[in-house]
RNA sequence: GACCCUUUCAUCUAGUGGCCAAGGAUGCUAUGUUUUCAACAUAGAUACAGAGGUUCAAAUCCUCUAAGGGUCGCCA
């Protein structure tokens, strides 16, 4: 089920929505029926808060925003708590004129309320922390731990995990489960997620949004493999299908302390991925990396020679257009390193090789037993060929791997990248 | 400031009084394979926040200290 929680008109925004939809949707995970929307359920919230009104379990409060602000001051001054102070609670004299007050709900003056957190164990929270909290504004429309818990009471919501950060928003609504007489359900509190540094998470730490890890190249299988294993174990295990994940999971194994968030951990993942990845599959992602291999007669071969050696679809579009594209330059250091005197000459010996065998070249163990033949033949180690080789055509010394990339070009365009570094 | 929560290798974690001179994974180091880089395989280093208790026995229970986090909206 997914229902999307936009009770406050003024925050609403299209792009907003529009997002979360996008990333539920790229992650895989689906949702069954159709969207909730809080915001077009409003004229039923409206009938519980009348019925609060009418059974004295709610109140009208026609302070106004600066006299809220104005008592907070004050409180703070004192050191305590900041909290409304339920003046109008039992308010029987003239409203003052041009308030349009707000509904709050009467919370418990004195006691505890308890809840057992699926996490964290037994809360007890003292009721004189929880005042007569807003469940509708000035405007009439309802806010969210108010609507919150009627529609988890009435869609049937047996587990309400969240975040850390809702803790406090539970007794709250456990005052609205008890003012409207609905069964309460379990409560699991999940601790937060620190940046690489162990501390709290913001903005400048970068992919906060979900589509900037697909923009980044990470598969999604990948981050929520990630994600899952953030504050949840399942014994020794690592690598969780969809599927595992929803019949392993479990609150139980949840973690109560906060972790961290670490990059390298979720590249290692994507690098499992995508190497278990079809290469059609991939061919298609690429996509939207700008490279278009996708009817290529190479394609397999393409895959094979890169998707073992990248860790985001970034890098492997990156890796496949080192191949494709002849290099327009060349490294200075690695061309330096690479070449020596006799350089030259074995590589002309090499493109000798090449056009004698030209027909009977294909596949990349082809390539390589021609590699071998001029190794033998020169008594030299594979070393001196392989590494001006790999400048020659790549334009770098690190990527796939020579046979592969020889067979992928073939012959001629093989024998063109090596003239073209021996003219320059 | 008040209230609440947390604390095992660098990081994610296993661990619920004896099986723990603490296990797995990522990262790191080394070795092997290799034409390079990866990948892969093998080996290695690294942790119970600190101090007091309880107990024959404590990473596990209790107390305090310290450090981190969350909340305190007519936001969600």
């Amino acid at each position: 089920m997914l229902r999307i929680e936009d009770t406050d008109m003024a925050r609403n925004s299209d792009e907003a929505l529009q997002a979360i939809i996008e990333a539920f949707d790229w992650v895989g995970m689906d949702y069954d029926g159709e969207v909730y929307y809080q915001s077009k359920r409003f004229e039923l919230y409206k009938k519980y808060v009348d019925q609060l009104l009418s059974e004295g379990k709610a109140y009208k409060c026609y302070m106004s925003k600066e006299e809220l602000d104005a008592l907070r001051e004050e409180q703070m001054a004192r050191k305590e708590r900041p909290r409304y102070d339920g003046r109008y609670r039992d308010f029987t004299g003239t409203p003052p004129q041009g308030v349009e007050p707000v509904i709050r709900i009467k919370a418990p003056l004195d006691g505890v309320i308890r809840f057992t957190d699926g996490v964290k164990g037994d809360i007890n929270i003292a009721s004189s922390e929880v005042d007569d909290f807003i469940i509708a504004r000035g405007d009439g429309t309802p806010t969210y731990n108010f609507v919150v818990a009627i529609d988890d009471a009435l869609m049937g919501v047996t587990d309400v995990i969240r975040g850390d950060d809702h803790l406090y928003n539970t007794p709250k609504q456990i005052v609205v489960y008890n003012a409207l007489g609905f069964e309460l359900p379990r409560f699991a509190h999940l601790a937060m997620i620190n940046n690489e540094q162990g501390k709290k998470l913001s903005k400048r730490d970068g992919a906060t949004d979900v589509m900037e890890y697909k923009h980044n190249g990470f598969l999604p299988e990948a981050l929520l493999n990630f994600l899952v294993r953030l504050g949840w174990s399942h014994g020794d295990q690592e690598i969780f299908s969809l599927d595992e994940m929803r019949e392993l999971f479990d609150p139980k194994d949840i973690n109560k302390s906060a972790s961290s968030y670490n990059l390298d951990k979720l590249l290692w993942l994507n690098g499992h991925y995508i190497k278990n990845t079809p290469n059609q599959s991939l061919a298609t992602m690429l996509k939207d990396f700008d490279l278009h291999i996708d009817g290529h007669d190479k394609l397999e071969l393409l895959l094979d020679a890169t998707k073992e050696r990248g860790k985001t679809l970034a890098e492997i579009a990156g890796q496949i257009k080192m191949i494709l594209d002849a290099p327009q330059n060349y490294n200075e250091k690695e061309l330096k390193k690479a070449f020596k005197e006799d350089t030259a000459d074995i590589l002309n010996d090499f493109m000798a090789l090449l056009r004698d065998s030209k027909d009977s070249l294909h596949l990349p163990c082809d390539y390589h037993a021609l590699l071998e033949k001029l190794v033998a033949k020169r008594q030299i180690g594979f070393g001196k060929i392989g590494q001006p080789l790999r400048v020659a055509l790549l334009g770098s010394m690190s990527g796939a791997g020579l046979d592969e990339i020889m067979a992928i070009l073939g012959v001629d365009e093989t024998l063109s990248r090596i003239e073209k570094i021996l003219k320059s």
